[in-house]
DNA sequence: ACGATACTTGACTAAAAAGGTCGGGATTCT
DNA sequence: AGAATCCCGACCTTTTTAGTCAAGTATCGT
């Protein structure tokens, strides 16, 4: 049931672009340095995110990336989806990723049935989170804030 | 967010054991057949929940496993717990494993909030169905049934 | 007593996933 | 032009997963 460190880097990179969204492209190394991720494995996570549709990049002397949609577009759930699969616990529950087991009976399956509720209960928490949710949380959470740009997410 | 085929064998065989607790002990055979597992390693699982505790085991001629305890003192947490260690999608929220994360302030931060949701949502279910409940759950599934033997877990 | 039947134990293995690292190329700004 | 940035694919090491196997030990029926 575990979310790997390559889930956990993009979802902490996307946050923080969610904070600097509309001001423009934050860098990679900007990104890593605040969040303590790997630089060189971060380049390969916010590919990742690129090509899913998640972010922009943009190139040069003043490059870096941004969120492509709104943050209120982006999901938890969507990000975790994309880069690590089905968010079910089992195959035969998933929605999106359906995979028929190799138990004797599905439909009568009470593990299954146990598995379908755990699956909804995860997803209810993650699909009802956006990015902007997030960010949202990350001001509650750090109180009265002196400078804007002293974040720490 | 997976569960093992290690961890589904091992509950799929303690349903069985459920199922037939009260009525002696039942064959790794038997059980592996009956639930479509390789016999090798559906072995090593049951030794593996025998050390945790969960199951007793007979030897010889006449041998088999039981549930060690009432089917209904067994979660399903319990025994994922064992098997798969936290139950928390990342350590930093996990109750029974916590592992401190690299993010820089772990009291501020948004995502951690989030997987506390999931977490709870997660050990809600899990904690909430034992292996009686499960058995009352097959019943249901399998509706009235002829033959109680017949029962296709 | 003895053989058949089961569980027991520990080592072993192949394949996949996880978690990174690296070199060099392509863009863009100044 | 030159520096800063992203881009891309290949590569690497360690851990985990999903099993397999052989030889051993206990127990029961006869």
């Amino acid at each position: 049931m575990k979310l790997s460190q390559r889930g956990e880097y993009a979802l902490r990179a996307i946050l923080v672009l969610g904070m600097n969204h509309g001001s423009g492209v934050v860098r990679i190394r900007d990104i890593a340095q605040q969040q303590n991720i790997p630089r060189r494995f971060l380049e390969q996570i916010l590919n990742d995110l690129k090509s899913a549709g998640f972010v922009l990049s943009k190139r040069g002397v003043a490059g870096g990336y941004r969120l492509q949609r709104g943050p209120n577009e982006i999901s938890l759930a969507d990000i975790i989806r994309h880069l690590e699969g089905p968010l079910a616990p089992v195959g035969c529950v998933s929605v999106n990723y359906y995979q028929r087991c190799s138990c004797p009976d599905e439909g009568a399956c009470a593990i299954r049935s146990v598995m379908q509720e755990v699956r909804d209960a995860i997803v209810g928490v993650l699909e009802g989170v956006s990015v902007a949710h997030l960010c949202d949380r990350v001001r509650d959470l750090q109180g009265p804030l002196e400078n804007p740009l002293d974040y720490i997410i």
